[in-house]
DNA sequence: TTGTACGCGTTATCAG
DNA sequence: CTGATAACGCGTACAA
């Protein structure tokens, strides 16, 4: 390996002076910082960057931590998170979690090892201590989840607002009977959505009718399993709001598994407005959210925090936004699918 | 920021001892360990992951470039990498291309930084130059991908045949009009896929038309346009087999906009098997790709490379499977469709 | 069983 | 404009 020392020594200059010409910063003679460069492309030197990193004590890197990767709606806040942190040429590592707890604890301790400079975490399910203990000290922004009671700086949607609206569309197309599949309460975000469900419901004084609210994880499956126990129960449901897209796209497959037309039988919205909403059959009725913009707010956040400015605001809202497609049933022309 | 020098004084030892402790591996009298270690804890000390891998010259760290993580089919691939690096106490770097090949060149640069022990490509799209010369000093693994005449290792299935095979399934259920959708020719990937298609035609006596082989890239969109334009030829295509699942799907809502059932009126098939092909209606016959042991065996050869241990095979081929759903019309208990 | 001292490859300070 | 030299935090001979 060809080290800094080899080159002065080539060169017939000191390491400072490499050193100088590689930051292209303090003043070097031209003569001498053109034999510098040539014998960095002669001897193919490449400065070592774990010593660099050492030295400067910063690795101009972020570790973006993911629950699932191949969930495209993260994928698309990633996108907006990289193309900000290449403007200001920082890097970015990605951590799947697999839906292991346990490699966010572990990526909250990797922090502390100096290997990053900052964190953004997708996915906030880290033991409270834990993560205001290192939030403390360390640069760290939540994105698209956020807690109660933490003081972590964090980047959101209204989920209540946004549910509540989404069900109000569907309660204007009619429908006096909307059943919610949602993942588990213990996260805030679901509770929130849930909270707009009930809101909405409660709003336009519509009977709320517990056994009509499902919770599964979030996968395919679960919406479709959790669909057919809605099914099952045999109510009067016509409308049915998944708290996710990937859900949702679970609960119109068992749907359509059941005989049950969509939207003409039921109607379905979902949550999130991924990729693949707009091309199911039926195109999903759901609410965007600004996942690029998400990605950029939570990156410029944390450059705050890494360059030790002070906050202007704890907690940056953006906005949604209701996409009107099929599985509402909006473009029909045609009255509320009758009650069973 | 507390380093082991400030847990040695505290605990009144030298920062050797704090080291042997740390590791493991030399023997300490067990009276001071506990001292170290309870002043470890008392001032919540964490070894400096920098310094460490400087000192040792290694990082325990692979990186793995992905032309696009939202693709599960890459997160698959990716999954059976990670499950492998844990085992062997690696910590896996995912890099997202979202198809720039720069960031593909950028990582080769990195490894030589010494910021990663190495590198699986599930690429393959940087200069032949510049990987023939990294891959000659540094541990690296090309999976899923390969190049023609170079030596580096790399992990796939056998595409030729895996084309032969699934468009000879098309032709024994009667089709003797299948076209070809398929992504750029510049990939051996895909002119590997193409020549299994053209070779099956040949082994069955069946005309050949180059008209009917379409070139997009590989999004659902290019998969519909291309589609599209089998479309408006006009000729009498019963049966279409894209060489990937994700421009299969495409090419079904192309065919479905035009009002042609699939696979009653053109059978479609698609290559990789990726998570949404068994949730796509019609399901999707395709090639299964064991993207898991792809995933693994990449690691496991890097591995070797990065012990530099000898390699017993530069090239490893997996099994593929040919896996029968809807859209190939398999189950339907009627004649091929009648050409138009 | 433990401590001393050096070096990993850089960058930054301070003289010159 | 340039060169010595001291850190950065750790692991490891070597000595004790």
């Amino acid at each position: 390996m060809v080290t800094i020392t080899d080159v002065a020594k080539a060169a017939g200059v000191s390491t400072a002076t490499v050193s100088r010409v590689l930051r292209n910063k303090d003043a070097v003679k031209p003569a001498t910082r053109d034999a510098v460069l040539s014998t960095i492309k002669e001897l193919n030197y490449k400065p070592n960057a774990l010593a660099q990193q050492m030295r400067t004590q910063e690795t101009r890197t972020v570790i973006v931590i993911v629950p699932d990767i191949s969930n495209t709606f993260f994928s698309d806040i990633l996108f907006g998170i990289e193309e900000c942190a290449q403007k200001y040429e920082y890097q970015i590592l990605i951590a799947d979690m697999h839906g292991q707890p346990r490699i966010e604890s572990y990526y909250f301790q990797a922090i502390q090892q100096r290997t990053v400079d900052g964190i953004i975490s997708l996915s906030a399910n880290v033991a409270k201590n834990l993560m205001e203990q290192v939030a403390e000290e360390y640069p760290i922004v939540v994105a698209n989840q956020y807690l109660e009671n933490y003081h972590i700086p964090n980047v959101t949607i209204d989920n209540i607002r946004a549910a509540e609206a989404i069900t109000e569309h569907l309660i204007r197309l009619g429908h006096t009977h909307i059943a919610h599949i949602t993942s588990q309460p213990t996260t805030l975000l679901y509770r929130d959505r849930f909270n707009g469900y009930i809101s909405a419901l409660a709003k336009h004084n519509l009977p709320i009718d517990l056994e009509l609210v499902r919770y599964g994880y979030s996968s395919i499956n679960d919406g479709y399993e959790q669909m057919n126990v809605l099914l099952s129960l045999n109510k009067p449901v016509t409308a049915v709001f998944a708290a996710g897209d990937v859900m949702a796209v679970g609960a119109i497959k068992a749907l359509k598994a059941a005989g049950r037309r969509v939207p003409e039988d039921c109607a379905v919205v979902g949550f999130d407005d991924i990729e693949i909403s707009k091309f199911w059959e039926p195109s999903l009725t759901t609410v965007r959210q600004p996942k690029k913009q998400i990605g950029e707010a939570s990156f410029r956040k944390l450059l705050t925090l890494m360059q030790k400015k002070p906050l202007t605001q704890m907690q940056e809202i953006l906005d949604y936004e209701i996409v009107i497609r099929e599985s509402c049933g909006y473009h029909l022309n045609r009255q509320v699918p009758r009650r069973q």
